[in-house]
DNA sequence: TTTGCTTTGATACGCTGTATCAATAAAAGA
DNA sequence: TCTTTTATTGATACAGCGTATCAAAGCAAA
């Protein structure tokens, strides 16, 4: 075993530090208790969970971490907006499925959303520039618990 | 030629009394002004093309009308809502290709999302219940347009 | 008409996110 | 270490968007 790697705190404030910012103590909570979160979670959520920090500090925060593809934005059906770590080497456009009972997000495979889209942009004749997918749900553990 | 037929209004209109609301005059107001429309809309946009209507009122007539399937609520790349006439015959749940440049917003054909969600259900066991999907990009008048 | 219900519009409010700005902290240099 | 420079912070106000409230008005049926 090659050292226990980077917590995911680690990563998250390296993620920052690769874009320029600082190593700050209020970052390094708000990184914490995002490492913290086994579930997608709202800002204001998160924020509540950090009593002395700024609450535009957080949002702040999750906006820089965003753009660095270290969490990303899922939107819930409701419209509401959640966000969620990506995946480790999995930082570019990827998909969701989210279960709507525990939070759980996984990220989507076996979906051939980009092929789809070729075929779609040649029968409409439309370029396609960009594309939002998700998908709600039981995650397995929840579909058996509650289907009894 | 076998009249007109109904106007986009008078559907709309209709749309509503089906669900047993009245048909009065600020509502046929907005529904007129839906129907004047060949691109997806805000609700603040609608509203402002209204002197004399409350804003609540829009509000609530666009409830009511993406309620009965008539109109349908996209959502843009930016995250905001935007609504749309639903094609006549297409009020269940279907999914648009929105032009980011003249706002056409054309219903999808030529993508078996279904499908594909059935595949991602079984590779992932997941129990899907909801799914969400847009696609952006130029239509075609607008591509070429702009790639000269 | 009268009665009963729906609808309206003004307004206040709530939620989520962002702009502002003086105070503070971090980094870099002397 | 001290100083300078620049980024960051948190309080706050504000903006956007949608909904709740409620008295007044409108419609429908008797």
């Amino acid at each position: 075993m090659r050292s226990r790697s980077y917590s995911i705190a680690e990563q998250l404030i390296e993620a920052l530090e690769e874009q320029g910012y600082r190593d700050t103590g209020p970052r390094r909570r708000v990184v914490e208790a995002i490492a913290r979160k086994n579930r997608h979670f709202t800002a204001e959520e998160l924020w509540e969970e950090l009593p002395g920090i700024g609450r535009a500090t957080v949002y702040r925060a999750l906006k820089l971490l965003v753009q660095s593809g270290a969490l990303c934005r899922v939107t819930l059906e409701d419209g509401s907006r959640h966000y969620q770590l990506s995946e480790p080497g999995q930082r570019g456009h990827h998909h969701h499925l989210l279960c709507i009972h525990c939070g759980e997000a996984e990220e989507l495979r076996g979906c051939d959303v980009e092929g789809q889209l070729r075929s779609v942009a040649a029968v409409h004749r439309f370029q396609i520039t960009g594309h939002w997918f998700e998908v709600y749900g039981q995650c397995r553990k929840c579909a058996t618990g509650r289907s009894a």
